[in-house]
DNA sequence: TGTACATCAGTGAACGCGCGTTCACTGATGTAC
DNA sequence: TGTACATCAGTGAACGCGCGTTCACTGATGTAC
């Protein structure tokens, strides 16, 4: 045995305390450090400085300190996408944004979740707990396409919730793949991963007829006030793009 | 030595010719199976009948292996949508959503390559060669991008066609990264993916200011017609998602 | 056309390594009386 | 309050396994003359 780790078992006693929090805390680094597939049960046992056989106390093998993770990361990710939408105010539009935001903001901040979650290769469908806390996320999602939905201008077609709510899961999610993730293997861009998320958006979102610049954040909600020049929005005067030709 | 490979080695000889061809098949086999992170380079010389010593030949290592993987990955993407694109014909909107179904079908049809070029955590950035590669499979949309902002009708302001592109990238691939993959972590989706995208996608163009119902195949493109009824787009009248409220 | 020889592309044995997993075990903790 | 005992959460040794990699080797091929 390593002196480091009489070290450690001197300092803890015989008794870890907390060892399957301390696992999925190794997990996560090693994950975040070297992606999924190259994290190991033994190097999670090391990292929490108990024996590789310790582990086995707390999880039945690999996989499923793997969908803990996952599970726990769909968990923290609705709550923060919930926090984000703070039920839509102070208007639909700008929460909406926020949502997307706090998307990417959790890709970059939690890639070792996102990882878990999004691109392990853990097929999500065939674990009934972990489907349920996918969708719960997803609903957030879901809930504020609704309420997005609804303010469709009379006179023009009210887009289906469940399409929108897809349409912004694949873009948010494109993005933070492509641009925004934690590892090596993220792509340069020449802007912040928000400001491209934040234009996508908008464009779709004037691309289903709403009006998408911003309106004083103590309005009255419906009905829509006409387009009014932007602020601080990170949308300039003439679109999300810029300047007009 | 087992007696199928015995078998195998009377009747090619002792020479493979081929073994090159052969591993680089093999890998992509194993990786459509089990992801890139689950294929290894022993695996591959067995399947391909050969020594574990063999591969050495012909690549230094497993990741030089992954990386040519990666690299024709990038050559044939590049040349599908080339091909999907056919230089604008009929109408630059139609080749454009031609290029969006191509991607797709690419991400469905060799999920192997795929997975190698975008979510093995390959750093295609370090490898000058395969960003090249990279760049030029991205540079089909970006010209198509190009001569999509050509478009923009007179009076609106047209598009930097990097964003353009960018945001078109983004969705092809958060719609093929999490509906349209080749292994068990696809996810379920009340539609197709093609119909995801190309709605996602027509939207967006609308929200650009594009007119996107198609317009006859023969009719000169500059300047843009009026909006007429769409026919066999899989865009219903009324728009892309449906009837009217 | 035949032959000697260089080169190439394989073999198979061997190595060290780290992983996953099992097992009998033991130290620590909590609790019934 | 003390003690006996059950239970829990660790240990460490051991196992089989497959991988990556090296090495001296050898069979096949191509070519110079």
């Amino acid at each position: 045995m390593s002196w480091r780790k009489e070290q450690r078992r001197a300092e803890r006693g015989y008794h870890h305390g907390n060892l399957k929090e301390a696992l999925l805390q190794a997990a996560l680094g090693l994950i975040a450090e070297k992606g999924a597939a190259g994290f190991t049960f033994a190097d999670a046992a090391r990292m929490a400085g108990v024996s590789a056989a310790a582990p086995y106390r707390h999880f039945r093998d690999r996989d499923e300190l793997l969908s803990s993770i996952a599970q726990r990361g769909f968990e923290q990710f609705e709550s923060r996408l919930t926090a984000a939408w703070d039920d839509g105010r102070p208007d639909t539009v700008t929460a909406f944004e926020r949502v997307g935001r706090a998307y990417l903001a959790f890709a970059r901040e939690e890639p070792a979740f996102y990882n878990a979650m999004f691109e392990s290769g853990l097929p999500v469908d065939a674990n009934p707990a972990l489907q349920a806390a996918s969708e719960r996320a997803f609903n957030v999602i879901r809930a504020a396409a609704e309420r997005l939905a609804a303010l469709a201008p009379p006179g023009t077609p009210r887009p289906p919730a469940m399409m929108m709510a897809l349409h912004i899961w694949s873009m948010a999610h494109g993005v933070a793949s492509l641009f925004s993730r934690g590892d090596a293997a993220r792509r340069k861009l020449p802007m912040s991963p928000d400001e491209l998320l934040e234009a996508e958006v908008l464009i779709y979102l004037r691309g289903l007829g709403f009006p998408t610049d911003r309106r004083p954040a103590k309005s009255a909600e419906p009905p829509p006030v006409p387009p009014e020049a932007s602020s601080g929005s990170g949308v300039p005067p003439g679109g999300p793009w810029g300047k007009p030709k």
